[in-house]
DNA sequence: TCTGGGGTCCTAGGACCC
DNA sequence: TCTGGGGTCCTAGGACCC
């Protein structure tokens, strides 16, 4: 028996972290906006000219009126301050999003209850079962999204996630882009490749190199061709994402599987001569991984840190402990004793600590959630077992240790 | 004045076991 | 004694996404 044709929506919010931050400040309407740089430890701070900024900040939002400068997200502030100056820099509030990412998120599940996350301000929703036809069913989710928030989203629908994601990008802002397989010819194979989740600046270069620069010719390529250049698998994904098809299913729950915090820093810092500083950063981080871990219910059997040298070369470790871990001290053996395997010879600029293979998170009870942890404090030898290997002790110049110990 | 922070998934090699 | 395959776990790096 065939399954039923699916009916998936994709909705995006428009330019939400600016969008939200106009709503606090609805005199910055019609202004080129840029939400970006440090987090502001909770003052809201006034609006700086790009101009005015100094630092290693990256764009993470920006208006429409801001994208018409060319400013953009991930581009480094520095650089979209060249492109435009007087654009105004808001820090972002990442309280106030989770919030109205709450609210809308409630507004869509009263219409349409198969929801899959996708991050703060993006979802897929599986409307397969509902009666109402798409352009009905699209501009109600929407009404609810604006009455809910007062915000405005795009929204695409189509038979499955990777054509309803590209639909929803189709007609944006505020738009609704119904597409049906007889639409993809027309409407999809004339866009580059990059539009397609999951094809990014390498795949772009490679299928470039060969020639392919539209979902179109992707999708008449010679399968031997791409296979050589991407190996099989990634070869007839990417076919078939061409052609349109996509069996995904929308997935309403989700554990998480990690949890990192990580820190670039002011400026790069030296392992021996900022040694102090650099055991305050990594001590904080574990301390906020552990609370994130605390806040979870969970526990983590791998433990694992993250460097970039000055250079912004990136090397992690990571470990695997005898036991799940969720206290600080427990995180903090386990990092440091990554942190010993790693060449510290040469400036950093970030430094991160992971936790991975997380437990089960703790049972809801009727009465709130557990205050003990399953494997709260117990065995503290499980990080520490193989601390005294070469190297722990006594800092030598090969071999700075500690912010080791 | 380059290049944030928090995630997921994939690959590939070596260890180890059957 | 020789010659294997698989399977799983661990680790490091990288692509990609929001």
């Amino acid at each position: 028996m065939n399954a039923p044709a699916r009916r998936i929506a994709h909705l995006d919010m428009d330019a939400f972290y600016a969008s939200v931050e106009l709503l606090r400040q609805p005199q910055l309407r019609g202004l080129p906006v840029v939400v970006g740089g440090r987090r502001a430890n909770g003052v809201t701070a006034p609006p700086m000219p790009l101009r005015d900024y100094q630092g290693r900040g990256v764009v993470t939002t920006s208006t429409y009126e801001a994208r018409a400068l060319g400013v953009h997200s991930g581009m480094a502030i520095m650089r979209a301050a060249r492109h435009a100056p007087d654009a105004l820099l808001l820090p972002p509030s990442f309280d106030a999003y989770r919030h109205y990412s709450t609210l809308f998120k409630a507004a869509v599940v009263t219409i349409a209850p198969l929801m899959e996350n996708r991050g703060i301000d993006e979802i897929y929703l599986d409307l397969t079962d509902l009666d109402t036809d798409s352009r009905a069913l699209g501009l109600r989710l929407k009404a609810a999204v604006r009455e809910a928030t007062g915000l405005s989203c795009s929204l695409g629908i189509a038979a499955n996630k990777l054509l309803a994601k590209i639909g929803s990008e189709l007609d944006k802002p505020d738009g609704l882009t119904l597409l049906g397989p007889e639409d993809v010819p027309r409407r999809v194979w004339p866009l580059p490749v990059a539009k397609i989740n999951g094809i990014g600046p390498k795949a772009t270069r490679g299928l470039q190199a060969l020639g392919i620069r539209t979902i179109g010719e992707l999708a008449v390529a010679d399968a031997a061709l791409l296979e050589d250049a991407f190996g099989a698998r990634f070869a007839l994904w990417l076919r078939e994402s061409a052609n349109g098809v996509d069996r995904r299913p929308v997935v309403t729950e989700s554990a998480a599987k990690s949890l990192s915090r990580e820190t670039t820093f002011e400026r790069d810092l030296d392992p021996r001569d900022d040694r102090s500083r650099l055991s305050t950063i990594l001590v904080g981080l574990c301390e906020r991984l552990a609370q994130d871990l605390a806040a979870k219910g969970a526990a983590a059997r791998t433990v694992g840190i993250k460097l970039r040298y000055a250079d912004f070369r990136t090397v992690t470790r990571e470990l695997t402990l005898a036991g799940p871990v969720a206290a600080v001290r427990d995180i903090l053996a386990g990092a440091r004793e990554c942190l010993r395997r790693v060449p510290l010879d040469r400036r950093l600029r970030l430094l991160g600590v992971r936790a991975g293979s997380l437990s089960a998170p703790a049972q809801e009870t009727a009465f709130g959630r557990q205050a003990e942890l399953p494997f709260g404090d117990e065995d503290p030898r499980s990080a520490q077992s193989r601390a005294s290997s070469p190297g722990s002790g006594v800092a030598t110049a090969r071999n700075p240790g500690p912010w080791a110990g």
